[in-house]
DNA sequence: AAGTTCAGTGAACGTTCGTACACTCAAACT
DNA sequence: AGTTTGAGTGTACGAACGTTCACTGAACTT
């Protein structure tokens, strides 16, 4: 029983326009089916990973047969480095969030960036969970993908760093190595919120303890800079 | 063709008993065909993962029948439970190691213990490599042993803390908030020096940048509380 | 010496996997 | 109107998977 044309399918049955508007052209279909693979791989890999989620399992989440896969990436971990691409361009707006908020002191910038960081990973937890699981045991070119996207959040943070009143003094090593403690406790951060259920104690104990960790990095550095 | 043994045979080929001591007893033979699943499957997780990884491949690395791989674990999880257990008695015997250096200021325990650190995990690299890999994306009950572990480190690092001249007026939930900052840092430190080619520069660098970071949140942590 | 135990064997099972291939048929193009 | 294109289909394949089962034979127990 041929039926066509798989996820643009369910939109031809029920009612018949109301829901969802049928696709029109033949680019946006397949741009639709191609998110349903992405996001079906992102549901698929919140409890297994990349190098355990198969082409076909995939697939039958999708709704399509295995081999039309293919038409839209070449191997699963090609799909990953989607998701990666994806993942960070998403993180990357939290950050421009984080830096357009605009904190007039060092607590406020604290407590903002963890509020907007907290708030990202339930709006895109899928994406957060992939890059978590992946950074560690993902095929080694996502894992590279990941490594490189996280380096480059630690330059800009550190860039950002140097425009602290206070900071002034600091060699630039020592900014990119405060720079690197900072993303990696707030990479840390985010695997905790990812395991506290959402607005649970726990995951506001955890926020807490991360301005806290904040606080002693920031405040304390500086002033121990200052010492020497 | 029957062969009797598996592992155990291995010995009795060859230069009769020179190179290696034929093992006599059955328990003998058993521990060490179960010493020889647990290195081939902490060597093949080198690059995959344990939920990718198969009992079948676990057998043919070590030369035994997949259907004798059930006479030691009833799955590749249970391998997995067992791997945790013994790389981190590994990793306490390191932070023993660390606690008896015996270091007279901070910045001799901090020089101590991060150079115990960088040779541990060159001596144990597997084993470090498995909790790293696992901690984020092995089989759920895997990763609440790593976890549950890495926060008995956590609370043990929190008891040495708070010994530390300097510390006394710090409540110990802000202790406790250090810690888990210290022990992150250091979890990061290590999966840093895997990527690292042992002994090269990198490996040196980084080496340096988990000193600088842990002066700064320790010297500096210690001058924030008492500014309070 | 006879009997028991059990780590390891080997064949066989039902699944699931990635991938090759020939196909269809509506949208897009000429 | 006729042709081309290409996303999705259906079948088929060999390989690898976890697990079952009856087995063997050396190490042990009695």
């Amino acid at each position: 029983m041929h039926r066509g044309t798989g996820v643009g399918l369910a939109y031809d049955r029920g009612v018949p326009s109301t829901s969802a508007p049928p696709p029109a052209t033949r680019g946006e279909r397949k741009e639709r089916t191609r998110r349903a693979i992405l996001d079906a791989a992102l549901r698929l890999c919140e409890d297994s990973s990349l190098v355990a989620l198969s082409l076909r399992a995939v697939a039958k989440e999708v709704g399509i047969v295995p081999t039309a896969f293919y038409r839209h990436f070449t191997s699963i971990e090609d799909l990953g480095l989607e998701l990666v691409d994806e993942s960070f361009e998403s993180l990357r707006a939290m950050l421009k969030e984080v830096r357009q908020a605009g904190a007039t002191s060092l607590t406020e910038m604290i407590d903002g960036s963890v509020r907007i960081l907290v708030e990202h990973v339930h709006a895109q937890r899928e994406h957060f969970m992939f890059i978590a699981r992946e950074r560690g045991a993902g095929p080694l070119p996502v894992r590279e993908a990941i490594r490189h996207e996280i380096e480059l959040c630690e330059r800009e943070l550190a860039a950002d760093l140097r425009r602290i009143p206070g900071m002034d003094p600091w060699s630039p090593e020592d900014v990119q190595v405060l720079s690197n403690l900072i993303v990696m406790a707030m990479v840390s951060t985010v695997e905790s919120v990812l395991l506290a259920a959402p607005g649970s104690v726990a995951e506001r104990r955890i926020a807490e303890r991360a301005r806290t960790q904040l606080r002693m990095v920031l405040v304390g550095a500086l002033q121990w800079e200052s010492r020497d």
